[in-house]
DNA sequence: TTCACATATTCAAATAATATAATATATGAG
DNA sequence: CTCATATATTATATTATTTGAATATGTGAA
């Protein structure tokens, strides 16, 4: 049990922006369908467009998923292939 | 992207109690060591006996660690083996 | 029983996370 | 340029998490 602060408190945040429902399902559905839009996952999870640009600015800030600008849309998609292993372990197949 | 509420509420319970630096200490700790009692930790964390019996009370509520009792003492290991794998994923072997 | 030790629980204060309305920015069409 | 659309940011109120001192409980020895 050493004292490894750095990774522990490294480790911690990028899981505390897993841990969250709304982040979950973002991710699950990223992964999913490939990428998406910001527009279609506010449909799907019906949430306010700032409450889903908040938690994916959160995403995109620790490298967990990535942005490419289409036109007027920007697409997501699931950068942190460390994260795509924990949501398979916690979240079934695909 | 499903409305699966019940699951991603359930996974982002495991993972929020896993999101913390100290908790993963403890984690990581345990699974290096086997098994171990609670002023080990105390002492290993320099923290307040109070503040490591809480995050223990945490993880076992969620059936991370789970207890043994040993006369005086209270022998804590870690039994979820989702969370054996993402610690192993996360703060690498051993 | 009484005592010492190990662990758990309660309480309060400090800090962090969350949600949303309002506002700002970026892009492409006309 | 102006407008409409898509997305990002800011401000702020609400709620949840974290901490540690104080207190309580459980266990074994004498």
């Amino acid at each position: 049990m050493d004292n490894n602060f750095k990774s522990y408190n490294q480790a911690a945040e990028t899981l505390k922006a897993i841990a969250h429902p709304v982040r979950l399902c973002i991710i699950k559905g990223l992964l999913e369908k490939g990428c998406c839009n910001v527009s279609y996952m506010q449909e799907c999870l019906d949430l306010p467009q700032s409450t889903v640009s908040q938690h994916l600015q959160r995403l995109r800030s620790l490298g967990i998923v990535e942005t490419e600008r289409k036109g007027l849309e920007v697409i997501y998609s699931v950068k942190d292939e460390k994260v795509k292993q924990l949501i398979t372990l916690f979240l079934g197949e695909k």
